[in-house]
DNA sequence: GTAAGCTTTCTTTTT
DNA sequence: GAAAGCTTAC
């Protein structure tokens, strides 16, 4: 799903606050909070530390002391609020704003702060302004050519293993020089050596990794000290949300910025913190009182988010981490259901077991879909429940960081968009310069690199050139040539709007055609760019000063998770990463197996191992009501079933009657059958919907007649079945546009993924307790 | 120079 | 199981 500005992704539920149209009393904000809400609330200057276990009123907190302050009479402007993820900072920018109509707060991430700042200084941080970013897959392709520019093997030097080395080296604020210095082994003279050809390149391209937006702004304000004092003085009062997941680039930038006025806030809970992987110490918030002298330190500890049962378990395991605060935790929640521990037999059985749970749940008209979530270590888990869900006919959404723009259509039409908006951009250049096909091959690109080489052009400057440079077929100078032209010709679409832009492009280069002609199983991929196209016209529409570099600065640093809508009816199915700072009445946690929960590559590292329990800690505090955690003892991973070992984690439980275990030995006996799958039983297996849809529940359970109904495009949503001519019946896993521009994904049972056009596909409406 | 088909490799989490 | 890399046949 394309989302950009999380402000209009999703339309926030706002908290229980009222909505004040005057500016609301210091009664009213303090209104239903604890005590050490309060005092969160109303603290002005001076450091402060709020710890805040889950469920403990974390956002509420930060919300009203926004708002707080405003009606304190400090300037909106000269506040800074950085949260973790966009979708975070556009909920709190609109709940401030539901508080105090007509404020605009600034409330980014750490990377978008960083983007503005650079914008805005880019002489001081010693860059060009107009400086593209680079996703990971851009930065890895970067680093095979740096590897190759220093003269390193890159079989020898795994890519990948460097180009994490470096972000490393610059989340801890290394430049190249300074990493050089300090390297003591092999590998690291290695990575010294790649890591300033990897700059150069970058520089070259005009080009930034999502790393440079932190380590440039912090190296800016570190070494200017007048741009760090007017820096200080713009902002200041400094909010952090989730600061036990920040890095060292982020606890710089922070500091510098809260010397002259230390009104640093942050908000965090050390238990929480999961995000090592990315640089994140955790350090950071277990020293912040010794950083920061003065730090006013308020502990929120009571949950109001689950039951003592689930709470119990959740401490129970946090308590066997070492590197950590001990608090305690209450709640005066009731005492709930026990945590169930269960075994399955193998990966189908368990997916299957949580599916006819919700539906059962969901039948018995106790829950509604939107109540469920589902969390796996690894996205790679999700087949098995993608699988039990469409069987059983659940809707469900599967929540991933990145799908939409990781997919190569996509990916080649933001790099056409690229290439016109920064013509420096190599790695764009290789991406497209014979996609579609122009006969452009390896060896003819290769003479090309070496020309831009020797000369210090970018390569659609030598691929200009073309014609002169030796060693070139006629032909093939001759399709390069052109290939340039081309775009030189194009690049004024770069001032236009986004979406007209691609459309000209894709168009013009050909590539639209290609896809065309292509059969039929490509048709997903012309809708892909559709999309894509549709999310580029919505962004425009937003603003009409939003132009091809806006749009392509909004996509890089948008994720996948931004778009997620918790008001959906459905099913959710999300990483333990990605639910964090969630909540669902029941969860369930799957896959609960040594080697993946905690992952294998913590097992022989305490720290790590760690950071997996808090993970695990992280999964199941998001469960307000009911939680199941499971594992299977067969399961297929990489290609081959294993037998497998309860997690560890599970001896960290308390006992009975807060946890209780149960074995699942084999399949229910009237659901055993799938491994002959036939249709016919998925045919038989009713429909899974909330009974609340009053017009649908009377006929729920009847085996009234179908009664075809032709859905206009706009009805068709995401987790409806649908039925169609040719594949049966599917669900809708992903629906987007609108009107005739309206495209659904369908899942069908035998067929697979299908995209349509909504307005052109024959599709009926498959409504529930209709047998067909 | 290209496309299809084969083999190998490598598996976490995401701004 | 998927993606990237490699080989082979046009």
């Amino acid at each position: 799903m394309a989302t950009f500005s999380p402000e209009f992704s999703n339309p926030p539920e706002f908290s229980s606050a009222p909505i004040f149209h005057e500016p609301p009393s210091e009664e009213s904000l303090l209104e239903g909070l604890t005590d050490s809400q309060r005092q969160a609330v109303i603290h002005k200057d001076g450091p402060a530390l709020v710890l805040a276990g889950p469920g403990s009123g974390k956002t509420r907190v930060i919300t009203r002391r926004l708002v707080w302050l405003l009606t304190q009479g400090i300037p909106e402007h000269q506040i800074l609020a950085i949260t973790f993820t966009n979708k975070a900072a556009g909920e709190m920018r609109a709940r401030v704003e539901a508080l105090l109509p007509g404020t605009r707060l600034q409330v980014s991430t750490f990377h978008s702060f960083g983007v503005k700042f650079l914008r805005q200084y880019a002489e001081q941080a010693g860059i060009d302004r107009g400086f593209l970013i680079y996703d990971q897959s851009d930065r890895l392709r970067m680093t095979k050519t740096a590897l190759e520019d220093a003269g390193l093997d890159d079989t020898r030097f795994n890519p990948d293993r460097v180009s994490a080395a470096i972000s490393k080296a610059k989340n801890m604020l290394l430049s190249p020089g300074a990493y050089a210095a300090q390297a003591q082994d092999y590998w690291s003279k290695q990575v010294a050596l790649a890591y300033p050809a990897y700059q150069k390149r970058l520089k070259q391209a005009n080009a930034l990794d999502f790393d440079d937006l932190l380590y440039l702004p912090a190296m800016a304000l570190r070494q200017n000290a007048e741009l760090r004092a007017r820096c200080d003085a713009r902002w200041k009062y400094l909010l952090v949300d989730e600061y036990q997941d920040t890095n060292m680039a982020q606890y710089a930038l922070a500091r510098q910025l809260c010397q002259d006025h230390p009104n640093l806030f942050v908000v965090g809970d050390p238990d929480q913190s999961i995000y090592k992987f990315r640089g994140s110490d955790i350090r950071n918030i277990l020293d912040f009182e010794r950083d920061y002298s003065g730090c006013k330190t308020i502990l929120l500890g009571a949950n109001h988010r689950s039951t003592q049962s689930i709470l119990k378990a959740a401490d129970s395991l946090i308590s066997h981490n070492r590197q950590r605060k001990p608090k305690v935790q209450t709640t005066h929640n009731p005492k709930g259901r026990p945590v169930e521990v269960v075994a399955y037999e193998n990966q189908e059985s368990e997916a299957e077991g949580v599916a006819l749970r919700i539906r059962d749940e969901i039948q018995a008209g106790r829950r509604s879909l939107r109540d469920f979530a589902v969390l796996v270590r690894m996205n790679a888990l999700t087949r098995a429940l993608e699988q039990a869900f469409i069987k059983y006919r659940i809707p469900f959404q599967i929540v991933k960081g990145l799908a939409f723009f990781e997919r190569k259509e996509n990916k080649d039409a933001v790099a056409y968009l690229r290439l016109i908006s920064n013509p420096k951009d190599d790695v764009s250049f290789l991406r497209v310069v014979n996609e579609p096909a122009r006969g452009i091959g390896k060896t003819s690109i290769e003479h090309v690199e070496a020309h831009a080489r020797a000369r210090d052009l970018s390569l659609l400057e030598a691929a200009g050139q073309a014609e002169f440079i030796p060693g070139l077929t006629g032909r093939a100078a001759q399709a390069i040539v052109k290939f340039a032209r081309l775009l030189e010709k194009l690049r004024p679409l770069a001032d236009g709007p986004p979406h007209e832009a691609l459309i000209k492009l894709l168009d013009e280069t050909g590539y639209k055609a290609a896809l065309k002609k292509t059969d039929d199983a490509d048709q997903d991929h012309l809708a892909n760019i559709e999309e894509l196209i549709t999310a580029a016209r919505q962004f425009a529409q937003l603003d009409p000063s939003n132009n091809v570099a806006g749009f392509l600065e909004n996509i890089s640093l948008a994720s996948d998770l931004d778009g997620f809508n918790t008001s959906q009816e459905s099913v959710t199915i999300m990483t333990m990463h990605a639910a964090k700072g969630l909540e669902f009445p029941v969860v369930f946690m799957v896959a609960l197996e040594q080697g993946l929960l905690p992952h294998e590559r913590s097992l022989d590292n305490e720290l790590e191992l760690e950071e997996e329990r808090r993970l695990c800690f992280v999964g199941m505090t998001r469960a307000m009501q009911e939680l199941q955690l499971s594992y299977a003892r067969l399961r297929e991973f990489r290609g081959r079933t294993t037998y497998t070992v309860p997690s560890s984690f599970f001896d960290e439980l308390p006992p009975p009657p807060d946890v209780r275990k149960i074995e699942r030995g084999g399949m229910r006996r009237d659901e055993s059958d799938y491994s002959t799958d036939h249709p016919m039983d998925y045919e038989d297996t009713p429909i899974v919907m909330a009974p609340s849809r009053s017009a649908t529940a009377k006929s729920a359970g009847s085996s009234a007649p179908f009664t075809p109904r032709a859905g206009e495009p706009d009805e068709l949503r995401q987790g409806m079945f649908v039925a169609h001519g040719e594949y049966g019946v599917g669900q809708i896993v992903e629906a987007s546009g609108n009107g005739a521009l309206r495209k659904v994904r369908i899942r069908f049972q035998t067929a697979g993924l299908k995209v349509f056009l909504a307005s052109k596909a024959k599709l009926t409406i498959v409504h529930p307790g209709e047998d067909f």
